[in-house]
DNA sequence: GCACACATCTGAACACTGCTAAGATCAAGC
DNA sequence: GCTTGATCTTAGCAGTGTTCAGATGTGTGC
């Protein structure tokens, strides 16, 4: 579209989308920028007229594909069947959706999981992160998870599934067969989410995290 | 040792040693083969008549470190206070060691986290998974997990503490003062254990799940 | 309809990387 | 004391991320 010639129509998307390309061909370091221009029919120095450097055309990948997962998330707990007889229906489908992910696109997954180190800006959205929150909430709501557990859940919830994924995705975890990683995912959520309701309600000292995403969203609505 | 003038006395462990500090330094990807044989004041192809490529040396040095980290988890279980009043204690203590390493040197955990793609051959001892899942064996002769949730029950465990590991690693989680990391560690525990245990005995197909890890192991006893 | 300003892209170059191949240097065994 | 084999070096290749001066368009005000 919008020709072909010197003027690229929106080269910076494109370079995305060659990126995410080649990463799922060749893994999330399999590549070069230089790579990228060429399959797009582009001089190399022009990536850097739209990203300050490699780093920063991943980081924003890792963005994008990151708040295409979120959505993913959000649509698979929406989806879950059988809400009514058992209220962890929804955050189990969550669960099974975000580590059935990491196994359809490994690489784009390792990319995404190593792209974070240490630089918490992003504006990710909706960030997976923040539909667990939500289904927790509204799982407190249902009553699935007494009130007093809810506070720093999704600290426990987060990383179990997290490193699911993690050790699914790179390979240092393997399942027989595919649908066992679903039923993995529900152990998990299911063994997180009972173990959860049954602390104490004064568990020892609860420790206050946060995570790098819920803070900038915090800065942002109290300057 | 042993001259430094041509013949380098044990270059190979040199390298290794050379590149850990690096990584300690400048970050899991920061540093260059050729850096580390300038370090060492020796040029820059030595390295090749030890290691086969570039990652083959990171892939070596992370096993190292892995084998570390399971002596050192090892040692925490082994020290755990508290083991008569609380069965738990000891993979409590695993956790938060676990979890700690994590945090003293985040570098060196992301080139570990990132450098087993897809490899599973690890001549890694004691490797961290099998620490745990002695651990989980003895917590059920304990008396502290029914032996009906023993089974697969390190592919909960071992992914939730994993998973807060790396984030905590790479920033994407943050605590609020040093000793709310152990903190953490020990909700998480408590949670997937008393989670675990409260399964129902015939609990939906339980998944069998194998690490790549005592895949290798089971390979190796059964030829 | 035209000149100008601006965003966009190119070409050439720099310093650096992982890696290879041929030869120099040393230690040890006959 | 010579030879053998391991160990390290020198030189160089192809490819990388990145920069910068300049070419090439696109759109705006006249």
């Amino acid at each position: 579209m919008a020709g072909r010639s010197y003027h690229h129509g929106d080269l910076r998307a494109a370079l995305l989308d060659a990126a995410e390309s080649l990463v799922r061909e060749r893994g999330a370091d399999g590549w070069s920028l230089r790579e990228v221009s060429a399959r797009i029919g582009v001089s190399p120095s022009a990536a850097y007229h739209h990203f300050e450097s490699r780093d920063a055309l991943v980081r924003t990948l890792s963005w994008r594909v990151l708040a295409g997962l979120g959505e993913q998330l959000g649509r698979a707990a929406a989806h879950a069947r059988g809400q009514r007889a058992d209220p962890q229906a929804r955050l189990i489908a969550l669960g099974r959706a975000y580590v059935r992910w990491t196994q359809r696109d490994p690489a784009v997954a390792g990319l995404v999981f190593g792209a974070h180190r240490g630089e918490p800006e992003s504006p990710v959205s909706p960030h997976p992160h923040d539909v667990l929150v939500a289904e927790l909430d509204r799982l407190v709501d249902a009553g699935g998870l007494p009130a007093s557990s809810r506070p720093g859940a999704e600290f426990v919830l987060w990383p179990a599934l997290h490193g699911l994924a993690a050790l699914l995705g790179d390979g240092m975890m393997r399942l027989e067969g595919s649908r066992d990683v679903g039923s993995q995912a529900e152990r998990l959520v299911r063994a997180v989410l009972t173990g959860l309701g049954a602390e104490a309600p004064g568990f020892p000292d609860r420790p206050r995290a946060r995570s790098a995403h819920t803070e900038r969203a915090a800065k942002r609505e109290s300057p």
